[in-house]
This record gives structure tokens, sequence and C-alpha cells, in this order.
DNA sequence: TTGAAAGCGCTAACAC
DNA sequence: GTGTTAGCGCTTTCAA
């Protein structure tokens, strides 16, 4: 590969300049357009870029101190589907406003958090958004104390106290919902396998549980709560678990889909049935929930729908700085499949 | 919010270089470390640096023509886990050599493409890696003549005469082995649904069925095979026909799990099951892969592994320039699961 | 309304 | 080895 050349025919604002007869500051004031320029000049310049070719230089704009037409996305890692549907939605809403996109992901990084933010908000993006665990206060702090715009996406901030521009989904009510539809089918002994609980969703979901139990009558059984991490192998633990006990659930509610999924296994791995010998709903509505054996009832999260109006929020911010802080939630909804059905007790034996 | 302040306490070499007490091209030097400087000051300009938070401003150091230490990433779109996984990749390996990730996604753009390009090469990134169908050849045509760093992913490149620098899976030979597998199995009729077919990809898996069954002496029937377009829907419609044929087949081989997905849903509304009645084979092992049911056979596409040979060869065309073009085949790998047995004939009445 | 000029922070010749 | 200097392409005062 010879060697790069990196300015081939790079026409510069000082080009289309003299193209256009102007002082190459005028082609600046069209670019940004931000003073009056008469409408003649402006029409020359803009001929000229078309013509030329012009592409802005993102560095040269933003060392000056534009804009550089660049949101940051801040995730752990790429390890989950989930994490891609909100992608998904961010990068839709983005190309509408002709932002791009770059993305950093921490989870390899020791680096002090607050010189990573440094790093990353005096380095090319506009504004910056994040999807992360509970524990990452150190970045928030910095973002708030800079003022840089930013928005967090299924994560409610450092504390109830400070509000903090996010974007989430109705957690708590959809826990709620899912583990009511469960009690409605005639469950008694609902087992739950929380998330991480060092996220705020996981914390929500478990909250959602308990309110709905206690809203039914029934009391809480500690052994019924097992603590999960959201990943699949915990979900099977947990549930070998949970089938060990004395008395064990009859429905199992895991707080996301990856969980459930490890719960499915486990289950059948006992040679029990699902949904006859024993129920399971999960949280997320990820892509695989549709196409597991049975199909996973479970509670969706509008990740893609997330990711758009953290976007939104964030060019908001970005272009008025003085927009008001905001907190968004989106509502989740129950998908019911095939995962549950009525306790053993109550169903006639004859069902195929 | 209040005002975004972005040079808020943005510390330049400048101020590193009078806390160490050298000039600040010195610091430069020791920041790029090519030019020898004496252990002494270097050791200096090191701590002043620790002490001071000093982070680099890439858009400055890229301004006067260093690098940047950006990758950008180029793809359609993010609809697909496919890309998911390829992103993983190329995520960490980029993460171990501190470079940062930059995100395109073409779908939505209309413009010119060798201008889009040369937005690309001119802002931000030092490399580019690309996720992209056939047609794309623009692109790749602008990234040559500019001799700008480049890596393909999954795809040929313009033509089989110039060689482009790129990270392939053995297509031909993975689908050659599924098809075999099929055969061995005893089908003899065996409906496959293509890829879309612009890609490359999808050209060398239909070129492998065929050598399959040319190989095995078997006459490739133009019925059983079926323009598919490697999404879901299109594989349940091909799936439809196939079945509909006077004479259909025993086992379908989709040119990718999707695809296969869809087959399966069709096989399943024509209340026939799988693999008892007929066999399913799909391409990619994408997560839900093996956990749909019956869980798919299917011919692994090491994605992730891609992603990391993609980004070590950028690197090292970043670095150096003048490396030898190379073209990488990483192995596909036939992952033998549930969804394929011996057709009907062939089997005893009585297997479960 | 428009032009001139001063940097933004850094790299890379160029001298010493 | 190390300091000096000239830009990289652009935004933004400041005059005119």
């Amino acid at each position: 590969m010879p060697d790069q050349s990196r300015h081939f025919d790079d026409i510069t604002i000082f080009d289309v300049a003299k193209e256009a007869g102007v002082s190459y500051s005028t082609v600046s004031r069209v670019l940004n357009n931000k003073t009056y320029v008469s409408a003649d000049k402006r029409e020359r310049v803009l001929r000229a870029m078309a013509q030329l070719g012009y592409v802005a230089n993102i560095q040269a704009r933003s060392l000056a101190g534009g804009r550089t037409n660049i949101v940051g996305l801040l995730v752990r890692g790429l390890n989950n589907t989930y994490i891609g549907e909100i992608m998904k939605g961010i990068d839709n809403e983005l190309a509408q406003a002709h932002y791009d996109l770059m993305l950093y992901t921490t989870h390899r990084r020791k680096t002090k958090e607050s010189a990573y933010v440094t790093k990353l908000t005096r380095n090319v993006v506009d504004g910056l958004l994040l999807v992360l665990p509970r524990n990452a206060d150190a970045y928030i702090e910095t973002l708030q104390r800079r003022h840089f715009p930013h928005v967090l996406v299924d994560h409610e901030g450092i504390s109830h106290n400070i509000l903090v521009p996010s974007v989430e989904a109705t957690n708590r009510k959809g826990a709620y919902e899912a583990t009511s539809y469960l009690l409605q089918l005639g469950h008694q002994r609902i087992g739950f396998i929380t998330g991480k609980l060092e996220m705020g969703s996981a914390q929500h979901r478990l909250e959602g549980y308990k309110a709905a139990l206690q809203d039914h009558g029934l009391p809480l059984d500690p052994d019924l709560v097992r603590e999960g991490d959201f990943l699949q192998p915990q979900g099977y633990t947990c549930t070998q678990e949970l089938l060990a006990l004395p008395d064990p659930p009859t429905a199992i509610f895991a707080s996301n889909d990856f969980s459930a999924f490890g719960a499915m296994e486990a289950v059948r791995d006992q040679n029990l049935h699902i949904p006859q010998d024993i129920s399971i709903i999960g949280f997320d509505d990820i892509p695989q929930a549709a196409h597991v054996h049975p199909p996973l009832t479970t509670v969706r999260q509008p990740l893609e729908e997330m990711g758009r109006a953290a976007a939104r929020l964030l060019l908001k911010y970005i272009s008025l700085p003085e927009a008001p802080v905001e907190r968004i939630e989106l509502p989740t909804e129950l998908i019911i499949r095939g995962s549950c059905r009525p306790p053993h007790h109550l169903t006639s034996k004859g069902e195929p």
C-alpha cells in the first residue's frame, strides 16, 4: 500500500472564496449561516462550493471553536443485542440531523474516569450519549460540572435529587405488570431473578415485582428472589436453586431475556416443560425472544425508541444549551407469547 | 442546561512545556516519541503531563498532519446481529491499540459516494474499515486512488483482478461442506435459498452449493434454487415456494440464519416438523441460531474474529503504509445441532 | 455587509 | 538533542 497522501484534492474555503470572488471569511459565514450575507454573494459561494465539491474539515472547524456535528456514544461493550437496538435508534435520529456517531467502549479502560471524560469532551464530539451502569457517577459529575451536553439512556443518574437528562423505560411499571399477569394466571409462588443490582433498571424491576406481590396481598418470600446479573449463565444457576427449593415456584420472572433464556435451559435440563410445568417471563423483548421455544412472554422495552428519544434530546441541548433538563420515560409493554400459563393445579390434565 | 464551555480546563502542550521547563516542541516529541529526547527531559515531560492531567487535542493534532488514533467503520446499517459481532471484534482489537472507533452508517445517504468518501477520509479517521455490499465500488476506488488505509470485511472488492485489502470467511467452502453434509445424510433434493446476490458472500455460497452437488454427481435443479435477500420474510416465501413444488425438497439450505428462521416458520406453518419431515441448515451462526427450536445446524462464520483480523490489518496499513496488500480468509465451521437428519424414506419409523 | 487578522493546539521541517 | 517557526483550515473578533 503506497504512501497515504491525506491532503489529496482537498478544497478549502480559500479555494471556494477565490472561485466565488469573495473573501474567505464570507465563505465561512455562509457555511455557518449566522451573520447575514448578501443573497448575491451567498449564491455565488454556494455555487462555488458545489462546483469544487467542497467538504468542510471538521478538525479545523472544531479547533477554531465550531461544531463538529459528531455525537459520542459511550457504552460499556458491544456484548448484547440490547445495545444494538439502542444504537439503531440513535443512528437513525442522528442521520436525519446530519450528525455522525462516534462510539466509545469503556469496558477495557482503567483510566481515571473523569480524565477519560475530559478526553471525550475535548475531542471531536458536540455531545455525549451514555449507556452505563449505575456506578459511573464520576462521568456524569464531570459532564454536569462542565455543562457539556449529555443524555443518559436507561440510567437514572447520580441520585434522585439531582435531575440528569435521561431517557428510560417504565421499568417499575413493566415489572409490576408482568408479575400481575402471572398472579392473574393463578401463580402464587413466583421466583424472581434480579438483574445486576448496580443498575437502576435492575432495582426498579425488583421494586415492581415486590409492589405487585404486595398489592395482591402476597408476602415476599426472600427465598424466591435470586440475585442475577442480566447474563444467561447466572439465570441458569438461579433457576437451578429455585427449582431445588422445598416448595419451588410455579413461575419465574427473569429481569431480562438473557436470564430468562438461562432459566429455560435450566428448566429443560430438569426435564420439566415450559409452560406446562413452569411459566417463564422475561424483560426486554430482544429479537431472540420471539425465536426461542416456546416463544418467550416478556416485557417489551422500546429500546430503539429510547435511542431515538435520547438522540433527539441531546441534539436539543447541543443547539439550545439553555433547554431545561428533561427526564423521559417511555412505556414498556407486556408481550404475551407462549411461555406462561396457569399453574399445574389449575390446569385440566388433558391439555396438550 | 447552562452554556457549554468547551475549553474548560484545557491543558495544552504549552502548559506541559512550562511545567517541565522545556520547549513545547520537546513535549510534542515525547508525545509522538519519534525523535530522540534525552531521558531526563522525557522524564520531566511525562511527569508534568501526569501532574497536569494533560489530554491531547485530536483536532489540533490531526490538523497539523498527525494521527488521530481513530478508525472509521462504514456499514450500511445496524439492523442485524451480524454487524454487531463484527464490531465486537473490531472494537476489542482497536482498544488494545488505543484506537477509538467512529461509526458511519450509509443506509440513508444519497450523497455522491466519492464525495462521501472524501468527507470520511478528510475527517478525523486514520483509516477505514468497510462492511459493504457489492455495488459500493465507488467507495473503494476512491480509497484506492487516494491510498487511504482501508480494509474490507466480508467483501471481495472491486474485481477479481484488483487485489483489495480484505478479510472474508471461506464462504464457498462453508456452503460446500453444508451441502455435502446434507448429501451424506442421504438427501437428494436440497432446496437452496440464496442471499442478496449483489453480495460477494451470497454468490460464493451459491457456488459452494452447486459445486457440492456436482461433485456428488447430482444435477442442478433450477427449481430448487430460490433467490432470497438474507432476510427472514423472503426466507419464508422461498420456502413456501419450495414446499409447493411437485417434488419438494427434503432439506433446505438457507444462505444465512435469518433466512433459515423464515424457512423454519414456513415449514411449521405447513404443519411439517423439523427435522423429521424436512431438514434445515443455515449460515452464520448468529446467537439466535442456538436458541431456536430445534437448534439450528449452521455454518459458523467467525464474525468476531473477522472483525479483529480486519482491525489488525488496518492498523498495520496505518503504521506501515507500504505493507503489502493482503486478503485474509478465515475458516468457516459446520456447527451440527438439531435441525437436520436423514430424509424420511431413510428413517426408521419408530424414531422419536 | 464584508474583509483582515488573530489564534485554536499541534506537528514537522528547519536551525542551532 | 532541542528550540524556533511556519503553517494545518477554520471561526471569530475587529475595523471598515
